[in-house]
DNA sequence: GCGACAG
DNA sequence: ATCTTGTCGC
């Protein structure tokens, strides 16, 4: 399915304006998904709308196949919004992945929205620790190919992992990332939503 | 066979 | 991701 649907992944912009920009996350109870979505205002810097939803999962974590686990509760979540958002940042990586395929581009491609990978870590290719000073990149390679990059959002903090998810490029996924972590290792967007899931999970158990 | 392995 | 005890730094 992932080889499939990797086909319909657009790497150009074209989104005009990214001002509305929405971070997914999800934690578990058991065998439930509690999902949050966030919709992080760039020019107000600050969250507009917030929505959380709660659906049973059967599916495992396994590398490679995170979509299948998180897919369902991420978008349950993301369609409870009212707002209509410009772009989605996503935890988790886009196209690097072992079939160019990750959560990002499959968030991407099923929504029709601009999609962006910020995972905390690798999944696959090889790259150079980027320079310690804030908004410093470092290509992630596999082979000849450009699968993402290794971006400081914070002065000697580690990384995190940008690739494109749909209808961005690789520059526009970095920029953007930089933009909404001004403070924070992690994005505004995807840090709130992880925060309200959190919130959402301890009043529930 | 062994190591790696988003969340 | 979740759980869990302690430590370091601003």
């Amino acid at each position: 399915m992932q080889q499939r649907l990797a086909g319909l992944v657009r790497q150009e912009d074209v989104g005009q304006t990214v001002r509305r920009i929405a971070g997914l996350d999800c934690g578990y109870r058991g065998n439930t998904c509690v999902a949050g979505a966030v919709v992080w205002d760039i020019e107000l810097e600050r969250s507009v709308e917030e929505a959380t939803a709660e659906v049973e999962v059967d599916f495992p974590y396994v590398p490679g196949l995170l979509s299948f686990r998180e897919l369902p509760g991420l978008m349950a979540a993301y369609n409870k919004l009212q707002t209509p958002v410009d772009l989605l940042i996503c935890d988790g990586q886009g196209y690097a992945h072992p079939r160019r395929f990750g959560l990002a581009c499959h968030l991407g491609v099923l929504l029709g929205i601009p999609t962006v990978g910020c995972a905390k870590r690798a999944l696959v290719g090889r790259y150079e620790p980027p320079g310690a000073k804030r908004g410093v990149r470092s290509l992630i390679r596999d082979g000849s190919e450009l699968l993402g990059a290794a971006v400081r959002t914070r002065t000697g903090v580690r990384p995190v992992f940008i690739s494109v998810g749909h209808l961005v490029t690789l520059d526009t996924a970095c920029t953007v990332v930089l933009r909404c972590a001004p403070r924070y290792r992690v994005p505004e967007p995807t840090r709130r939503a992880d925060r309200l899931v959190s919130r959402v999970r301890q009043a529930s158990t």
